[in-house]
RNA sequence: GGUCCGUUCAUCUAAGGGUUAGGAUUCAAGAUUUUCAUUCUUGCCAUAGGGGUUCGAAUCCCCUACGGACUACCA
């Protein structure tokens, strides 16, 4: 059997989007598993919706997720150039033996002409369709003669060519994941291989990079099933059959609001990240937020996406790139669309999360402290991560948890006072900063033993005096343990902190 | 409209003719926690509908319904 070899073939349009990368790691983890190549190849022959920025952003969201590439765009490899501008030479010849072998002809139809078609059509309530039945009625050169035709081409007229579909045919496509699927070649249209602008379309351009580029797979999304039939009439046309790469058409990733396929147009609109990196749209300028900006781990994205449509058929939840790679199989992939969900995104960014060593975790919040403007202790910090972590989905919300243990609470939770805050509380607080004082060692144990001496000392239930102690401390009930915040606080500030709660409430 | 693909708890999914239809997330309750969170336990919740085939169907076949994709000189 010839090698392995897969690609992931975007088009620059825009950032890509979560449902594009799930098809690369899908593409990656079945090139590792076999051992194969993975190529990034540029789809660029739209020159209309090139987008700057877009290739380079493609690139890094997948190194950013440890998708990485054999031979690509930015790599190279022996079959550069990889991107389709690039190789706009070649297609021509392609073109032209699809044109001295019959399968394609020259169509002169403008835009204009096409559309009035249409219109006229639609009017009868039928479907134009430039197929066998419509292309003996149309400007090209099976209905031409031979010297219209020539006139046409020298005089540069603008001009496509058109793949020309046999009649009632049956075609059958095999597919890996949906099995055998079979299209009668009426059905379809002969649709445009190359463009009067010299480039060539989507269909023949990725016909002839896989062929030339000897792809042995190829695994993309269920919205490229319809035109499937196209390719596999294109590799007999070309005479590749013997080398046609198989398919595989994978589930789409839908909306979690119900209706339609997640697109790049849903951006922040359904409240979870539809990129994995943030995107600055060039012209509006419009923001859209990324996985990486939001807090999520690479490793957690990738693990999310790679469940998402597949499964390995064993319990186990959590899986690094190297057990995706060794699990992996194209049988086990789903036939249906999955909607992403979004409480369970959070859930393995947290499990994620709180499998980080506190000292990784202390690097990133630190970052976070720091912008702040707070000094840092990365000791401290490491602890303090060590004590919330639990209680986070995101780095990003470490701050909220954790802020007491830099900064004096500015603000007490009301309703909690409310219920909390009795008449005798201000005593007992002046008590317990009076006994906390007397403390030679401020240790965890010794705090602990001290408020149970007092509390029991009085007849007082623990509640009575640690619940106001913990709002002076942290601004509400909230929070680890109290002891050991005290403990890392430090007598002055404990001492700090009861003034102040008294001196607002009285 | 046409063609194609699909349909198991709210969500991701397991079960490839024989299980009380399993797990995970969410949600709810209880235990624990002097707070909150964690943790633990428990609970709720599904084979779209109808026909076949079969001793036996979530699983195979057909019809219906619903969902999705495609239907450009876009990919």
């Amino acid at each position: 059997m010839n090698k392995i070899r897969v690609r992931f073939a975007p088009s620059p349009t825009g950032p890509l989007h979560i449902g594009g990368v799930r098809t690369a790691l899908y593409n990656y983890l079945f090139a590792r598993k076999h051992g194969g190549d993975m190529i990034l190849r540029i789809e660029d022959t739209d020159q209309g919706r090139f987008v700057p920025g877009a290739e380079a952003y493609i690139i890094e969201a997948l190194t950013w997720l440890g998708i990485k590439f054999d031979e690509g765009v930015h790599v190279g490899g022996p079959c550069a150039p990889y991107r389709q501008s690039d190789r706009k030479p070649m297609y021509r010849a392609y073109a032209d033996q699809l044109m001295d072998s019959g399968w394609a002809y020259y169509a002169f139809d403008t835009s204009e002409d096409l559309d009035a078609k249409r219109k006229e059509y639609e009017q009868e309530k039928k479907n134009f369709q430039y197929d066998a039945s419509t292309r003996d009625m149309m400007s090209n050169s099976l209905t031409l003669p031979d010297e219209e035709v020539q006139r046409r081409l020298v005089s540069g007229i603008p001009y496509v060519i058109r793949f020309k579909f046999p009649v009632n045919t049956e075609i059958h496509i095999d597919d890996l994941i949906r099995g055998e699927v079979v299209v009668n070649s009426n059905l379809l249209d002969d649709k445009v291989l190359f463009k009067s602008d010299g480039m060539p379309t989507y269909h023949l351009a990725n016909i002839v990079d896989d062929h030339t580029m000897e792809i042995s797979h190829v695994i993309r999304g269920e919205e490229w099933l319809p035109s499937a039939p196209l390719h596999v009439m294109l590799y007999k046309a070309f005479g590749w059959e013997d080398t046609m790469p198989r398919f595989a058409h994978l589930p789409l990733l839908l909306k979690p609001d119900g209706n339609g396929k997640l697109s790049k147009r849903d951006g922040d609109r359904l409240g979870f990240p539809v990129f994995p990196l943030q995107w600055t749209d060039p012209v509006t300028k419009e923001v859209s937020s990324g996985y990486r900006e939001s807090g999520y781990f690479p490793e957690a994205v990738v693990n999310m996406l790679a469940l998402l449509g597949w499964n390995p058929g064993i319990e186990q939840e959590f899986f690094s790139m190297n057990e995706l790679i060794d699990l992996f199989s194209l049988e086990r992939i789903s036939k249906s669309g999955a909607k992403f969900d979004l409480k369970k995104a959070h859930w393995f960014n947290h499990e994620y999360l709180i499998a980080k060593t506190d000292e990784e975790l202390a690097g990133l919040f630190i970052k976070i402290l720091e912008e702040k403007n707070i000094p840092v202790e990365p000791v401290y910090v490491a602890k303090v991560c060590s004590l919330v972590k639990d209680r986070v989905n995101f780095v990003s919300e470490m701050w909220e948890q954790a802020s007491f243990f830099f900064v004096t609470p500015q603000s007490y939770d009301e309703a909690v006072m409310k219920k909390r805050w009795k008449e005798n509380t201000p005593t007992i607080m002046q008590d317990v900063k009076n006994m906390l004082d007397g403390l030679a060692d401020f240790s965890e144990q010794n705090i602990h033993d001290a408020l149970h001496a007092y509390s029991e000392g009085k007849g007082l239930g623990m509640g009575q005096v640690m619940i106001p102690l913990r709002i002076a401390l942290v601004g509400g009930t909230f929070g680890p343990d109290l002891q050991v915040i005290a403990a890392m606080l430090g007598k002055e500030e404990v001492k700090r902190r009861i003034d102040k709660i008294l001196s607002v409430t009285i």
